[in-house]
RNA sequence: UUGGACGUCGACAAGCGGUAAGUCACAUGGUUUUGAUCCAUGCAUUCGUAGGUUCGAAUCCUACCGUCCAAGCCA
């Protein structure tokens, strides 16, 4: 194609832009995110924040609202509603004006009903849970009239306000639209506009004992906040009918119209919100922040940061296809940014003790090392050698493979920023499990520089054991084993694919002492491990890492396959 | 046997009648004080299938196939 830069755009902004050019809504944009508080929000949800917030900072004037759609007393919770704050204000979505509340329409939305009522487009229904059901009929079957459909208005508007003054019990009695039971479409059947629920509410405690069911209250808040575009999950399009069909029979001055999109699936992992909520009280994770969730708090604490995630969001693209998105791509996302901005330090997770025996007995040198090699306003840092070290156990091999690079008996490495090193002898212990290597370092070698052009292959880090610093080191994998979870065989459920490695904790590594003034959250780069950050369960003298995502490991890879 | 949405590389995803973008993954080389990063190269004669219209089709038409959604007084 052509080099300059084509610039394509997604199916909603396309539908934007159109709507702009036609002078739709006084050329207003207003989006919005609609979170029931019944759960934490994970990564699927920021990617519907960072569309519905993004695509209103990309318009000139555009807004975007927080709009918590709290319909349902008995699944949700004030607790839910702060974290979901939190967790939107930490992705750096700022919401316009005040946050909103569905439950703060009620009185619109009891008014709403009583004008369906009085133009004979809504009824009070007095047919048991297990009839509707019965009479509604199936996607093949079309449904039959409730007995209680001809009621007349009168009626209607006074049983329904004995509804609202609690004179039924639960169940036995809701409002419905009266559209049409034989529709083709199951959600124009009379659908339920109000039930009774007499729990009390978050917010408005005991104030109602009716509350208005999804379809009903979402097209109306939409409309109260003079809502442009809303945008919801694929699902929701068998209900855009109805959505259109209330806001047809009622006269609010906005008309919102919703757009479906794809919701993110990743692979490896889930999103249902049940699944999550089974795996919190289950205690098969450790919280709703346990850092091999898919949750914003999860992530969080594990070191991913909002620009990582929203950077994600934007690359993973919009449309109308259900996919499942592969987790190495989130994970590439995450190195891209750390690879730039964090630190390098050196660390161990499983040490092994080695000796340079033509080091002297007490000596101490400081060597400078770059904190960022790709970035030279990254500063420097100053790293202290000893004759005492701790290398990584896995860098050290008695009967290497071919192409083994690393330590091994006779094999001259590189200690990183220090000296050439070589092992001359390898010491055990009465299981013959090695225990410490006796290595001899080139003085000439000095800030691990060829002192004669001679090259070594194998470059390893290490810490100086009477400077390091103690630490526990937790590597998190998939938290599942099926890579699309939505695939799971018949009968299993998702215990049945829990990872049993999906947390792997090291309690004796060590660390170079810089680490010391690293704040809680700060992602580093251990070098040639990963990007970790310190897990806010540290403490002042003892050291907690969490690893964000491992570097890439062509060795390892070539491992795998011989 | 219903209605709707959708099918472009292993995964995302452009393209909307003028002869298949990009990213991840993967592979192979090069650079390298991280077997990281970086750089280079390769990776869909073909767009679910079969017909048709056209000088020309992933794009239009027809038929078929497949996947997902819908029968909560959940959202």
């Amino acid at each position: 194609m052509d080099n300059n830069e084509v610039k394509t755009v997604d199916f909603i902004r396309t539908q934007i832009n159109e709507d702009l050019k036609n002078n739709k809504n006084d050329k207003r944009v207003h989006t919005r995110f609609p979170p029931e508080p019944n759960g934490f929000l994970h990564i699927g949800h920021a990617k519907a924040i960072c569309v519905n917030h993004g695509i209103a900072r990309e318009y000139e004037g555009g807004k975007f609202n927080l709009r918590f759609d709290d319909t349902n007393p008995v699944k949700e919770d004030t607790t839910y509603v702060e974290a979901i704050k939190k967790d939107i204000d930490w992705l750096g979505a700022h919401w316009d004006g005040d946050i909103k509340y569905a439950s703060d329409y009620y009185g619109i939305f009891y008014d709403a009903a009583i004008k369906l009522i009085k133009s004979g487009k809504a009824y009070v229904d007095s047919l048991p849970p297990e009839e509707a059901r019965e009479l509604r009929g199936s996607p093949t079957k079309p449904g039959i009239n409730s007995p209680y459909r001809d009621r007349t208005v009168e009626e209607n508007l006074e049983l329904f306000e004995q509804m609202k003054d609690g004179k039924f019990n639960e169940g036995e009695c809701t409002l419905r639209a009266k559209i049409d039971m034989t529709h083709v479409n199951v959600h124009m059947r009379d659908p339920f506009l109000y039930r009774i629920k007499k729990v009390s509410h978050h917010r408005t405690g005991d104030e109602w004992c009716i509350y208005p069911m999804y379809d009903f209250a979402h097209c109306l808040e939409d409309a109260i906040e003079g809502i442009t575009h809303s945008l919801c999950s694929l699902e929701f399009i068998n209900h855009r009918e109805l959505y259109d069909w209330i806001l047809d029979n009622l006269d609010f001055e906005y008309r919102p119209r919703q757009i479906e999109f794809a919701r993110l699936n990743l692979s490896y992992t889930v999103m249902s919100k049940r699944y999550l909520l089974e795996l919190v009280e289950s205690k098969t994770v450790n919280g709703w922040d346990d850092p091999r969730l898919p949750t914003i708090s999860g992530m969080r604490r594990r070191g991913y940061s909002p620009e990582s995630i929203r950077s994600f969001c934007s690359q993973i693209g919009l449309s109308k296809v259900n996919s499942l998105v592969d987790y190495a791509f989130l994970e590439y996302i995450v190195r891209e940014e750390f690879n730039a901005k964090a630190d390098r330090i050196m660390a161990v997770t499983q040490p092994l003790k080695v000796t340079i025996t033509n080091y002297p007995e007490g000596q101490v040198e400081e060597f400078e090392a770059d904190n960022n090699p790709n970035r030279e306003d990254a500063g420097k840092r100053v790293v202290p050698f000893s004759r005492e070290l701790y290398i990584d156990r896995t860098d050290f091999i008695e009967e290497p493979p071919k192409k083994f690079f690393r330590m091994t008996k006779g094999q001259e490495v590189r200690l990183i920023h220090a000296y050439f090193v070589t092992c001359n002898e390898v010491i055990k212990d009465e299981n013959g499990e090695v225990v410490e290597l006796l290595c001899t370092y080139d003085p000439a070698s000095r800030c691990a520089k060829s002192p004669d052009g001679r090259k070594v292959k194998g470059t390893i880090q290490w810490v100086s054991i009477p400077h390091a610093i103690k630490a526990e080191v937790r590597l998190y994998d998939k938290l599942f084993t099926l890579e699309n979870m939505g695939n799971m065989e018949e009968g299993k459920t998702y215990s049945d694919y829990l990872n049993p490695n999906s947390l792997e904790i090291f309690t004796n590594a060590y660390v170079e002492p810089s680490v010391k003034d690293r704040a809680i959250g700060e992602v580093v780069q251990f070098m040639r491990i990963g990007y970790f950050c310190k897990d806010l369960d540290s403490t002042e003298d003892s050291y907690i890492f969490n690893r964000t995502v491992a570097l890439k490991d062509s060795w390892a890879k070539i491992q795998e396959k011989s």
